[in-house]
RNA sequence: GGGCCUGUAGCUUAGUCAGGUAGAGCGAUGGACUCUUAAUCCAUCGGUCGCGGGUUCGAACCCCGUCAGGCCCGCCA
């Protein structure tokens, strides 16, 4: 059964109504990591919907967090806001300074800024979660209950936290952190409660008391999020194994929910997505890759797979070389599979079922639209990004992928993909073996590999190119006639000529490409490679 | 210090909850197609399941220990 099957079966056991929660704070770009989280419960939902089961998905959006500190890409004027929530404060202009006229005239705020780009690629991406603003709920009041509870009961959830964390909490901690006389929450002490007021004594001196009704203020993190489940009825939700470890936010969390009169949701813990050689993402060391950028080179689906096809206690190393490359020529081969026969084979062992049951889960996990079976090109990654490369418009691609057979007419989803992989050959990201270059000079180290009837017909290459007319058909003739007429295979002719041109053992088709280029200089490149024989 | 997660072929991994001959895919190698759009088809190779012990008729799986990597016990997807 596929990991998200898996999650949905629990959560049959436990009723037929469920909530799947995901949560992100937005204090900076968002990466591919964060996708992680979205995903994981978007699958989750799917799988549940699946299931039969009477499904919501939301995503709350932390904008009642509090700028931590002026963050790389962020201008010195930020000092002011350290502290201050990320729904109540500008957002960086490019300079990385506050734009106010935004702020002021649209209410443009710092989480807006960051969110709205990552809602962009959900939208491509194929989630469309309820949007829950958390800053939004504490001032309409969503939160007012719970956090009365929280402050009526306070000294029971210090007990848990402290022995559940083993971490000592001070004297004065409050299960209610209020904003101060300038709206930051940093360094405010409470002086005493009485509902609904949270009496306090800020950094500078002034004194003041915050309504939990109105939100003046915000639960600290570990009770914040046993809070929103318990007000939003959350009974599913993912997250990352940061909060996940024993003493984590979690484990008080499951207790803390108890105390407000609530259910712990089923948890999910999923590891990490790191960038290749690079370790963990993370926004303000720069080593991210947006998914706005993910997705100008490949599609939706593959992003999808890419989270589908590990299971979530599994680390993910993503990156937009090679690796993308095989992960999209999975798809390919996957989507082509017919689950339904292979597993009607009565001769499979269990192991074997398991396998292409998980495939089929992870393909029914991969497509954007929900419900639909994914729909198999029959054009791999690799041919798509030769033709991209050797053909200059995009009829050229479907007139030759017309003629051998892959296609009829081009599906949308075809336009698509070859747009993105333009780019994504225009891009830094694509990987330099996949890159068709004719070489300047010879090769010596691939010509050496050469063995003696190869070196016969690579003699005879510049003539017979020299000789040709230069269009396609006949270099695609003049190549393997060198070989034939020394009575020898027409394969000794390409491994020569990929030697030769490419440096290569194999490579696309030549004939195509080397119609492109000048006939005298193949020609002169074909005799230096002969000299560089001898 | 205490705790959680991960470690299986060159690579990505399934199988660990419910112990029963270690399964895939990629790559590699070989062959076929009178020959190549990095193609396709077929076959082959490749694993002391991190390491050591224990339980068992039988252990990748359960138990104990140990090593390596990641994480949590301030904030982080």
């Amino acid at each position: 059964m596929h990991w998200a099957d898996v999650a949905a079966k629990a959560l049959s056991h436990k009723g037929t109504k469920h909530i799947v929660s995901t949560g992100i704070t937005p204090s900076g770009e968002f990466h591919i990591g964060h996708l992680r989280e979205i995903l994981t419960g978007d699958m989750i939902a799917r799988a549940a919907r699946n299931a039969g089961l009477d499904v919501e998905f939301v995503f709350i959006v932390d904008t009642a967090d509090p700028l931590r500190k002026v963050y790389d890409f962020l201008g010195p004027e930020y000092e002011q806001f350290i502290g201050h929530q990320l729904g109540s404060i500008p957002a960086p202009d490019h300079e990385g300074n506050p734009d106010w006229q935004r702020f002021e005239e649209e209410g443009w705020t710092y989480g807006d800024h960051f969110l709205k780009p990552f809602l962009e690629a959900l939208e491509q991406i194929g989630v469309r979660p309820r949007i829950i603003d958390n800053l939004e709920s504490y001032t309409s009041g969503r939160f007012d209950q719970l956090a009365k509870i929280a402050c009526d009961r306070a000294d029971e959830i210090r007990e848990a936290i402290e022995r559940i964390s083993g971490r000592e909490l001070s004297e004065d901690w409050f299960p209610w952190s209020p904003l101060d006389s300038k709206g930051s929450l940093d360094g405010v002490q409470v002086t005493g409660y009485e509902y609904p007021h949270v009496h306090w004594l800020d950094s500078h001196g002034v004194s003041g008391s915050s309504d939990l009704r109105k939100g003046e203020g915000k639960l600290p993190w570990r009770i914040d999020w046993p809070a929103k489940w318990g007000w939003i009825g959350v009974t599913c939700e993912p997250f990352g194994k940061d909060h996940g470890a024993a003493g984590g936010s979690y484990a008080t969390g499951r207790e803390i929910v108890k105390l407000l009169g609530h259910e712990p949701p089923h948890p999910l813990t999923y590891e990490w997505i790191s960038l290749k050689g690079q370790g963990a993402m993370s926004s303000s060391a720069g080593n991210t890759i947006g998914p706005i950028e993910a997705l100008e080179l490949v599609p939706p689906e593959i992003l999808r797979l890419l989270v589908a096809k590990s299971k979530p206690n599994k680390a993910i190393e993503f990156d937009t070389g090679m690796s993308l490359v095989n992960l999209a020529d999975e798809f390919e081969r996957m989507a082509a599979r017919n689950y339904e026969v292979e597993l009607s084979d009565e001769s499979l062992s269990r192991r074997q079922r398991v396998q292409i049951e998980d495939a089929a889960g992870a393909m029914r996990m991969a497509v954007v639209e929900e419900g639909k079976t994914a729909e198999a090109t029959a054009v791999t990654f690799r041919h798509l990004a030769l033709l991209a490369q050797t053909k200059q418009s995009d009829e050229e691609v479907w007139a030759s992928l017309r003629t051998a057979g892959a296609i009829e007419e081009p599906t949308q989803s075809l336009v698509d993909r070859l747009k993105r992989m333009r780019s994504w050959i225009a891009s830094k990201h694509f990987p330099l073996e996949m890159k068709i270059s004719i070489l300047e000079e010879p090769n010596q180290t691939a010509l050496m590999e050469l063995n003696d009837e190869q070196r016969q017909v690579l003699r005879a290459l510049p003539a017979a190119l020299a000789a040709c007319a230069w269009d396609e058909q006949s270099i695609g003739g003049a190549i393997p006639q060198a070989a034939k007429d020394l009575q020898l295979s027409p394969k000794f002719g390409y491994r020569a000529a990929y030697s030769a041109l490419l440096g290569k053992e194999r490579g696309p088709r030549l004939a195509p490409i080397l119609a492109e280029m000048n006939q005298e200089t193949i020609v002169q490149l074909l005799h230096e490679c002969v000299a560089a024989l001898e």
